[in-house]
DNA sequence: CAATCGGAATAGACCGGTCGGTCTAATCGA
DNA sequence: TCGATTAGACCGACCGGTCTATTCCGATTG
């Protein structure tokens, strides 16, 4: 494994952690995806798990910490996908960020259209908490830090313009797709999503210009 | 006024309606945005008020009522803002949408970036409540029919790409925009708004071709 | 190898507080 | 006078969290 990165938590980490804490974790996600924090409650969680309450605190110190760590781990994931995706240098970089959507738009399919935890949190507690709302925010930041390294690589192959800023243009892509996120929500369906990757290929690959790569970024754009 | 719409609730309605439940809407309003659905108690907002509950249930049937209702409120205001942007015909269309979120985000600034209601609660309530998923969604497809009209005068016009579909590129650009709207409340600035509206502009307008407009749609893009 | 020790983990009764909602009574205003 | 509205005591349910007791299981012994 390269020295990529300082100190992102071990992706690993699952394979170490106590059987009950990690049915907890991943019985959590699903209920803090559907149901957001407030409306999670310990004792469902217990209930649907078959743990008793002594468990759950001696895992956790409280419930934000629970929900916290659930975030760690759904981001040790995005991490994990990411580098599946982003580091394939076979591939044109454009493409490659294309693929994570792609990926990750497929994981919101097998949980039922229930969009983005990271976004879901941030939206429901940004108001009420700085500890979520600092950690949302770094989060969102450490996903477009690492799309915008491979923004910069499309940059300097000429697939997108050469004046253009690769971390905003990351930032974008991310907020942009939390939005098409919160849209696939409420509407059951991927479209939005679809249509929101396909518009933001379109507008940022280099058009008439060297364009060295041959695959196809954006089929379609602006149609539903 | 002109019959514009076959039913949108009167946006007039407030003057007509009682003190008391005005006061409980306007709080709530507040409330709901900061705080979400579930945080926000029933006994917080009589006591922010000084209402008793006695009032309360005689206006609202229970919790759930009320925050339809103060949606409801928020969708009237969002209404009267498309009026005042959308309509000015002496301008060019794609400005008039431009116009309009800014004009919104003038209005989330004066809430201390709390975002969008409609994106809050979708975000909070779409996994748990079909009443408030699809009500949500109406809102969106509401709003979005409304820019939808307008971005067609514009392809009419040649502001826009001529093969490109009105009511795609406008549930498009609502979609971005709560995505932004979440960034800004994360961030409690407006910068990623900004930058959205900046690129979504730049890529939609037509290049190169009539663009008749001498008035500047999209100033710098890409840039934060 | 068996006995045992001790912390980790499990188990669930229990707690005070707050939740949304109900009910009856008083008061207001046309 | 009479319905609309205000007023607030009251309710059962459930919330997150605490506490003590028990069980589990690998390390430490003789």
């Amino acid at each position: 494994m390269p020295t990529e990165e300082k100190t992102r938590p071990d992706a690993d980490a699952a394979s170490r952690m106590h059987a009950t804490k990690q049915r907890l974790i991943g019985a959590g996600l699903q209920m803090l995806l559907k149901h957001g924090y407030n409306d999670t409650g310990i004792q469902a969680l217990l209930a649907a798990t078959g743990t008793p309450k002594g468990s759950f605190y001696h895992h956790f110190r409280d419930k934000e910490d629970f929900a916290l760590q659930v975030l760690d781990n759904y981001m040790a994931a995005v991490h994990d996908a990411l580098d599946a995706c982003l580091q394939d240098a076979s591939r044109p970089p454009l493409a490659r960020v294309r693929d994570f959507f792609e990926t990750t738009q497929r994981s919101y399919r097998e949980e039922g259209y229930m969009g983005c935890l990271i976004g879901g949190l941030g939206q429901e507690l940004s108001g009420i908490s700085d500890v979520f709302r600092s950690k949302i925010a770094e989060c969102f930041a450490a996903i477009a830090e690492r799309i915008a390294g491979c923004l910069e690589e499309a940059r300097e192959r000429g697939e997108i313009a050469g004046d253009c800023d690769p971390r905003a243009m990351a930032d974008l892509l991310v907020d942009c797709w939390e939005g098409a996120a919160l849209r696939s929500r409420l509407e059951r369906r991927p479209d939005a999503l679809n249509t929101m990757l396909d518009f933001y290929m379109g507008a940022v690959a280099a058009k008439g210009e060297v364009a060295t790569s041959t695959e196809a970024v954006a089929p379609t754009m602006g149609r539903r």
